[in-house]
DNA sequence: AATGAATGAGTCTTCATTCAT
DNA sequence: AATGAATGAAGACTCATTCAT
C-alpha cells in the first residue's frame, strides 16, 4: 500500500491556493480542486476532513509561510535606513510575487470559515514582530517618529500592499521609479522631522 | 419592467449591503435577503433580473455614494495643508463609519461577479479625481513631492484604509492621538523635503 | 402563489411508506421518493427539513394511525369472548392489510433514526391501552388468567403478528381454518383453565 | 482464493454481527468492520467477495447456528409436556441471550440483500423440523390440538420471541413469574381442551 | 406588482471496492 | 496474504430562479 503521501497534502494546499486566486474562495469546488490536482475527489477527503478544514489549514500554512518569507530576509548589520529599505522592498516583492496570499487572506477574513481563535490571533501578531523591533531601534536612535511602532508599521504596510495590489489588479509590476517614490514617502513619513 | 416603487429598490440594495457585511458575498442568499427586507423572494426578481445584476447595481451604487461622500466635503478656500487634512480625515471617517463599503469592495473584486468593464473602470478612476486635483495644486505650489499624483494618493489611501480596517477588525475606533500620528506620517511622506 | 399544500405532505409520507416497504428504509433515496411522488427533489425539503425528520414524522404518523385503526373497532356491548374475538380478528386484518406498518416499525427500531424519546414511548404504550382494558375486565370476571395484562396482550399480539408476517412473506393470506386455529390457541391460552 | 486462516473468516463474521446489532445493517461500513476486527479494509475482501457475500454468509452461518443451538438441547426421553417446556425455555433463552440474531434476521429479510432462493428456504424450514416432530408426537398422543403443526409452532415461537424482544428492547430479562405465565399460555393454547 | 411554493442543476461528502506496495 | 491509500459513483441537501395564483 502507498504510504499517506506528505507531498500530496502540500499539492492539495498549493492547488487550492492557486484556484482560489483564480475563481475566488466561494468559487472553489472540491471536485474541481481534485481534478486540477490530478486526484480523485475522495482522495482530498483523506487528507482533509472537509472543505472547512482544508481552508483553515491553508490559512495556517500561509500565515506561517509569509512569516518565514519575511523573517528570512532580515538584514543584520546594516544601518537603519538601509535595513528598512531592505525590509520594505522585500515586503513589496512578496506582495507582488504572491498576490494569491493577499487574495486568500482578504477573502478568508470575510468568509464564514473565519472564526478567529486566540491561537490564530497570536500567531498573526508575531508576523510583524521582527519589523516592529527595527522600528523600536530607530526610535531609540531618535531617527524615527516617537509613536506606536505597531501603528507605524501598519501604515507603511498599508502603503506598500496597496501599491502592490493596484499593480496586480492592473497586471503590471512596480517600476523602479515608482519604488523610489514609495520609499521616499514611507521614509519621510516615518522619520522624525520634528527636530 | 420599470419598478413602481423606487424606495423598494433602495431597500433591497441597503439590506443586501448590510447582509454582505455580516455573512459575506457568497453567504448572501436571495431568499434570506428577501425575508430580511420584508419581501417575498419573487419580489426581488422584479427589481433585479438576477443576483448578478443585484450585485453589479450595488457596486455602482456604492461607487457613486463614496464619491459623493468624499466630494461633498471638499473644502474650497482652505490652505493646502488644511485641505489635505480635511480630505484625509474625511476619508478615515468614511472608512470607519462604513466598514460595509470596504467589505463589499474587497469581496466584489475577488468574486466571479467582477468582470472589469471599461465603463466601470472609468467611473472608478473619477472617484479619486477631486483628490488628485488637490495634489496637483500642491505640486505646482512646490509643496508636494514631484511624483505621479495617483501614486501619492494611492499610498495615502492605503495608509488610511489599512488603519481603519485594523480598527474595524478589532472593533475599536481610531483615537485622536492615533490620528495625529497618521496625519504626521502622511503629510511628511507627501511633502517635498528634498528642497 | 400556491399555498403550502397539506395534502402534499401526506402524499410524501404515504409514498415514503410504500417505498420503504419495497426497498427498505436504507434503500429509500430522497430523489427517488420525490420522483415517485411526482415532485422535484427540493420540494420534499420544503415539507421536511431532512431525511431524518421525514422518517421521524412517518413514525409518529404511523403510530397514531395504528392506534386509531385499532381503537375505531372496539365493539362495545358484546360478551367478552366475542369482544376479544373481534379485537384479535381486527388486529390480524390490520397486520395482513398493512404489512408496510410492520415493515416500517421493524426497520425503524433498528435504524440510526431511532433515538427513543420519552414522548414517543408514552405514545406507544397507549396504543395497547384499550385492549389491556378488555383483559382487565376479563380478569375481574374470573375468565381470564390472573397475570400481567400487558404480558398477556403481548403474547397474543406476538402470535397474531407472527402469523400475519409469515403469511405476508409467503404472499399468502390467512385462511378461515387457520384463523380458527389461531383463535383457539389464543383463547385457550388466555382463559383461566386453572379453576 | 481459499482463505488460509479459517479463524479470520470467523472473526469477520462475528465482528460484523456485533456491529450490525449496534449500528444496523445499513450502518455497517466495510472499513469500520475491518478496523474493529483489527484488519485492513482490503483483507476483508480476501475472505469475502463483497459486502453482499459477507451478509449472505453471515445469514447462512446464523441460520445454522440457531438450528444447532436449538437441536443440541432436544431432550430425548422426557414426557411430552416436559419436552415442550424444555424446548420453549431453551428458545426463550436463545432469544434473550442472542438479541443480535433476531436483530440481524429482521433487518436481513427487509434488506436488498435478501433475495429468497430455494436453497435458503429449504434450509430455514428444516430449522423448525425437530420441534414440529415433537408436536406431531403430541397430536398422535391426542394431547395437542389437531391443527397444522407448523402453524402451532409458529404461534408459540411468535409468543416467545415477542416476549424476548420486548424484554431486550427494555434492557430487561424475563422473570421467573413471567416465564410461568408464558408457558401457561402456550401450553393451554396448544393443548387439546376440546375433549 | 406581489407572493412564496416549486423546481432541479449543482455541491459536498460518503463508502464499497480496487490496487500498488 | 496483507495493507490502507486511492478511486469515483452515488446520494443528501442547497439555493438561484421560475411561475401559478
Amino acid at each position: 500500500m502507498r504510504p499517506k503521501d506528505e507531498a500530496k497534502e502540500q499539492l492539495i494546499l498549493d492547488t487550492a491556493l492557486a484556484m482560489i486566486f483564480r475563481v475566488g474562495l466561494s468559487g472553489l469546488k472540491m471536485s474541481d480542486l481534485a481534478k486540477e490536482a490530478g486526484l480523485a475527489t475522495g482522495t482530498v477527503y483523506i487528507y482533509f476532513k472537509d472543505k472547512e478544514e482544508l481552508i483553515r489549514r491553508l490559512y495556517l500554512y500561509l500565515t506561517r509561510k509569509s512569516t518565514a518569507d519575511l523573517a528570512a530576509e532580515i538584514p543584520a548589520g546594516l544601518p537603519l535606513k538601509a535595513k528598512i529599505h531592505a525590509l520594505a522592498y522585500n515586503y513589496l516583492q512578496i506582495c507582488l510575487q504572491h498576490p494569491e496570499y493577499d487574495a486568500f487572506f482578504e477573502q478568508y477574513y470575510r468568509s464564514p470559515y473565519f472564526a478567529e481563535t486566540a491561537e490564530q490571533l497570536t500567531e498573526e501578531t508575531s508576523l510583524m514582530q521582527p519589523i516592529v523591533e527595527v522600528v523600536l531601534q530607530g526610535q531609540q536612535e531618535g531617527i524615527i517618529k516617537n509613536a506606536d511602532p505597531e501603528l507605524l508599521v501598519m501604515l507603511v504596510c498599508g502603503m506598500i500592499s496597496e501599491a502592490a495590489r493596484q499593480a496586480n489588479y492592473a497586471q503590471r509590476t512596480v517600476s523602479e521609479a515608482e519604488w523610489q517614490t514609495i520609499f521616499a514617502v514611507l521614509w519621510d513619513g516615518v522619520v522624525n522631522y520634528g527636530l
